[in-house]
DNA sequence: CGGCTGCTTGATTACGCTCAAGATTAGTGG
DNA sequence: CCACTAATCTTGAGCGTAATCAAGCAGCCG
């Protein structure tokens, strides 16, 4: 909480808030590292200078040398496809890391944007790696976040493949919203940084889908929306209709 | 080639060939780890019995201790879907390895099933955590394998969120060429061990579909199929196709 | 040989895309 | 501060692709 006192101007020294006193640690990297160590791995992180919206974190093409802890605001990652579209592979919130899928490359893959004013940590690789070697706790936090993101795009391409649009969405939704719980937010009321085409790109749906159906969730009773504003009604039923239920109708 | 030579009968003493002799390592874990290093990961990897078609290497649910490195045969994994049917998740072959996602919840929460006679090598997961801390190489090699996981399942979103059904299949039978290719094998003439089923599963099609698009690729002298045996005939075309052409139509 | 499972083919339906227009909001400069 | 433009979002109509439903066919086992 020390570092995001909404009244206070932006303030570079606040900025430079160590791992140890952020209150994404819990999410984030030093999950699970003791207090001595976490001081190591602060040691290699930059904070840099926020983004604004619409700024690069990185691009595709670009050499791979960090990876990025967001610790405010919010990222989209994309690709491009071949015919040159772009295609949404995920947002990110404060305490995920971008950049993942570049280790084996070595350059990375994919873009990431920033959707509003975000900050972020860097992570120089070649550093975690030497840290993660000398520090098994890092290794193995290392890992675990590696291997749950395999966990969550598998989670993704169930959903891409087997799901009907309003599933999709819902599933979507219910996404954000365990996540802004887990942040100290309210799961039921937040704001979609991205944009309704990015929502669509992503989730495999034309824009003019996700409007619809924002449109039926609303006459539904589901939720409530005003432009990026969300307003779940009822939590219990879109997480029902997330789950997969095309076979047993609600209500 | 010292262990799989196909006249010979099953022989247990040959399946223990060493990561430094097996013909895989280039492909697997042990890339880029110098030979007495190889040594030290081979004393922790266990050499189970082969599989049977339809065995399982290990099901969802089940706790986690251990990731398998496909020898010989081939693999699909696959996770449940809240309502109960099946999402296959991925087709492994030699060389791949089989379980990564479970490290972050240390629960197996996919199945894996062999889709015909496999051998695989069983490597217990906190002794290879015990040893990549030890061994830098062997870290970074794994760190590479991961996230080269994500790329990949990535790469999938995009296919499934953004693809149409023929590309969706021409994007498989390409990744299953090259990857035939990568092991010594024929890029234009296998044998595909899943079913049609699983086939269309992955792709998140009906298997109706995936048995049209089959008939008409063989009409489009694309390729020719006897039941699960494949002869591409127009690499080139198909290559085309998989990338990504509903506006610039070939021919 | 009969029963089984997996594959193929056909007919019909429907979900979501495309195209098109209008509405609302945000961004910009006078 | 308001007007103007550009971008985003919403809504509608029609269409197309792939799913579903329904048989028939081929390979494989006891």
């Amino acid at each position: 909480m020390a570092n995001l006192q909404p009244g206070k101007p932006l303030d570079m020294a606040a900025i430079k808030v160590a791992c140890a006193n952020c209150n994404l640690h819990n999410l984030c990297l030093p999950l699970g590292i003791d207090t001595r160590d976490i001081e190591r791995l602060d040691d290699i992180i930059n904070r840099k200078r926020p983004l604004a919206r619409g700024e690069y974190l990185f691009q595709a093409g670009a050499p791979f040398h960090a990876i990025y802890a967001i610790r405010s605001g919010s990222v989209k990652s994309f690709t491009a496809t071949e015919d040159g579209q772009e295609q949404v592979t995920g947002f990110h919130l404060p305490g995920e890391l971008v950049g993942l899928d570049a280790i084996s490359s070595d350059t990375h893959n994919c873009s990431a944007r920033a959707l509003e004013t975000t900050s972020v940590c860097e992570i120089p690789y070649p550093q975690l790696e030497e840290l993660s070697a000398l520090m098994p706790s890092l290794q193995r936090q290392l890992l675990r976040v590696m291997s749950r993101e395999i966990l969550q795009d598998e989670h993704m391409m169930m959903l891409l493949g087997r799901k009907a649009a309003d599933e999709r969405l819902a599933a979507m939704l219910m996404s954000m919203s365990n996540r802004f719980k887990q942040r100290g937010f309210s799961p039921r009321e937040f704001h979609l940084s991205m944009s309704r085409n990015d929502i669509g790109n992503y989730l495999g749906l034309a824009v003019e889908t996700v409007s619809r159906l924002f449109t039926r969730f609303q006459e539904d009773g589901l939720l409530e929306t005003e432009r990026k504003h969300v307003r779940i009604l009822d939590l219990a039923r879109l997480s029902v209709l997330a789950g997969a239920n095309r076979i047993s109708p609600d209500e």
